[in-house]
DNA sequence: ATTCATTCGATACAAACTGAAACGAGACCT
DNA sequence: AGGTCTCGTTTCAGTTTGTATCGAATGAAT
């Protein structure tokens, strides 16, 4: 019956039942998430729980006829996810599985609202084309490193960025460059986006901390 | 009771009664979470949520008394990230409020409340775009130690700080300066805000106390 | 009232940090 | 293969910041 409602949600869901046809199914094919009762035969549910979170951050949903909150506090304790009481309705539990894949991939999902253009004070930046637009609509020419940079300014608005911080946005973590490379940018950024570059609005320095992006950032 | 609980299990939590009193919180400190109630006086818990999670991603826990199934599913699909049906065990809380603590961190991408405007005697000082502006809405050059010093007076009027408080909160606890180094701050700022630098009103000196900000600060 | 020890305010200075320009290696296009 | 563009590094000047110093103010004791 679950696989049926998952698959009516549009999820591609595998049945299993037991442990080791799930650790077959997790072998060959590319699991977004488990949905796990404490209840099966063969290696106890909160076993294969604590099995699975030693060894990954795949998200895990635990289902159990037990309402007792003891069971509750265990399964999230040893890494569950989230839980649900068996008797449960199946829009709850498809909705429980939305959030938790919607907060695991924050990354994804937030690439999806992420594509969308932002606003600042009149100007428009489009991470989809890559495109910046003064507030009077001319295209302003911008490399891909400055864009990256301005997009995770974009991103985060109001709060002090450390170099750290912003070098692995730009540069997606794999080392580089040195956390001086950001100042740099900035400063390029500034000379293009700033009324006036020697005395930065948008983009202010924080010493010892970095830099904040001071507009309020709306999408457009 | 939830304070105490939540005390006891090292976190800290400021608890508000009304949607006026949450912004107000959400404003001047650093909220790593949301526990919303369903039931509140004025705004709806739900409307609350829907609000929140329109301006940030801000993890949202509801709490509600009404069991059914259709309140929770609403709740999560308006974006609360996960739900505790009452009368609840504080232990279930507190794991679940762990878990979700521990699920948004791996994310690391928490985009913050953005910070409110604080307003003094026609001064205006805004956190998130770190500018300061006189009465007659001028700029005020600041630099970053001095806007931090001055926000830090800010969130604290009419109470005594002494040198060692306000170095904590400029210098983020780290390690740093000597006590002293707070008096040529202080200086600084007087000479920026104060009508009369050689008698000054604004920050006042408590001789082996420290300083005061004796203005009323209001949200602007 | 005077003296004395602290404490605080203001200035000066050195160290640390940031901004901007210059440079060169590498990528990309033709 | 040549040229242009981009980007990380380096360098140097300007700003910011912490500390030191000295004089003024405070308060207690004589």
């Amino acid at each position: 019956m679950l696989v049926d409602v998952l698959s009516d949600n549009g999820f591609t869901a595998s049945p299993v039942s037991s442990a080791i046809e799930m650790d077959a199914v997790l072998g060959r094919e590319n699991v977004d998430l488990v949905v796990l009762d404490i209840m099966l035969p063969g290696e106890d549910g909160l076993s294969i729980c604590r099995r699975l979170r030693a060894g990954s951050a795949i998200p895990i949903i635990m289902v159990t006829a037990r309402g007792e909150d003891i069971d509750r506090i265990i399964g999230l304790e040893i890494g569950a996810d989230d839980y649900v009481p068996k008797p449960f309705n199946s829009r709850e539990l498809v909705a429980r599985i939305r959030a938790l894949l919607r907060r695991v991939r924050g990354g994804r999902d937030i690439a999806q609202v992420r594509a969308r253009p932002l606003a600042f004070v009149g100007w428009r930046i489009d991470p989809a084309t890559r495109q910046l637009h003064d507030p009077e609509g001319v295209r302003i020419a911008m490399t891909s490193a400055e864009l990256d940079l301005l997009l995770a300014f974009c991103r985060n608005p109001g709060r002090v960025l450390s170099r750290e911080q912003l070098l692995d946005m730009v540069h997606g973590g794999l080392a580089g460059p040195i956390e001086r490379s950001i100042d740099v940018h900035v400063s390029r950024i500034r000379q293009k986006i700033e009324p006036d570059p020697g005395d930065p609005t948008l983009i202010r320095t924080v010493r010892l901390g970095g830099y904040v992006f001071t507009p309020t950032v709306e999408e457009a």
